[in-house]
DNA sequence: ACATTGGCAGCCATGCCAAG
DNA sequence: CTTGGCATGGCTGCCAATGT
């Protein structure tokens, strides 16, 4: 049963939220579920306007809050309409009013340059699987990484997985990517990619992503077909793998394995 | 009078990052 | 590793403008 609510990621920031408030409220010797309207409103102001103990956090970080605490009432069958009442949005409102925007860091867009330079290794292969030592065989996997993810504007989270997801292989293969959603057009010309799970496909029904052929440097049906070649594994298994150097390095997220 | 369209802001699951 | 902080972005409902 728990393992159809909430999942991953958003289900431990949930309860790290619910832990806290929890504190709160034990400081407060206030009873923490249901959340009342008391328990709500002292949480919210001090979560506002900070104390001793911690900084007043942002309005949307409140909004936030709110959503892990009801989630917890969803997941519980309690009732939830406590959270509609308009007089938490108006103190959150209330406390964004003299703050300002803050400035967001200016990120710049990885170019098609970056990955011709980052993938640059795919122009000199050997021609045969055999003849592919493990540094090249990294070279691969990292340079077909690169230029699908950037051809195909795929998220991190659509292409890439933890090691431990791989400990249930029902799981990983109904919702990662795997060497069987790779499918190549009959003249080549673009490939097809099957997201099974991605963030915006909230009714999991499956996006479908078409690489064309560039024939440039940063061509991801070449890397594809190279990968394919050079590289060969069952349907079932991750389309590529990050090289165990590159985590150890830390040049990319650590435990990540794409 | 009712239907459709498009802009808009709020929502919230999920993402990245930093600190402990 | 966990936790905290906050940005992200598709979806949604609302509303006014426009169409029928």
């Amino acid at each position: 049963m728990d393992g159809l609510l909430l999942t991953g990621r958003s289900r431990s920031v949930y309860l790290s939220v619910q832990r806290s408030y929890e504190k709160h409220c034990a400081l407060q010797n206030l009873s923490a579920w249901p959340v009342s309207r008391q328990s709500l409103t002292s949480w919210l102001s001090s979560r506002l306007l900070g104390n001793a103990n911690q900084k007043a956090v942002k309005p949307d970080t409140a909004l936030a809050d709110l959503a892990a605490l009801r989630a917890y009432h969803i997941d519980n069958f309690l009732d939830d309409k406590l959270f509609d009442n308009k007089h938490f949005r108006r103190l959150i409102d209330g406390a964004r009013r003299p703050n300002p925007v803050t400035k967001v860091r200016v990120r710049n867009p990885i170019s098609r340059d970056t990955i011709t330079t980052l993938s640059a290794g795919l122009a000199a292969l050997p021609p045969r699987p055999s003849e592919m030592s493990a540094n090249i065989l990294d070279d691969l996997n990292s340079a077909t990484a690169c230029r699908v993810a950037f051809a195909g504007f795929i998220r991190l989270g659509e292409f890439a997985y933890k090691t431990d997801d791989l400990r249930t292989r029902s799981i990983f293969s109904a919702t990662k990517l795997t060497r069987s959603d790779v499918r190549f057009s009959s003249s080549l010309d673009h490939a097809q990619l099957t997201l099974k799970r991605s963030k915006t496909d909230r009714r999991h029904g499956g996006v479908q992503i078409i690489l064309a052929k560039t024939g440039d440097g940063a061509c991801p049906v070449d890397a594809l077909q190279k990968l394919l070649l050079l590289d060969p594994k069952g349907p079932r298994r991750p389309i590529v793998l990050l090289p165990q150097k590159a985590i150890q390095s830390q040049q990319l997220p650590l435990d990540l394995i794409y």
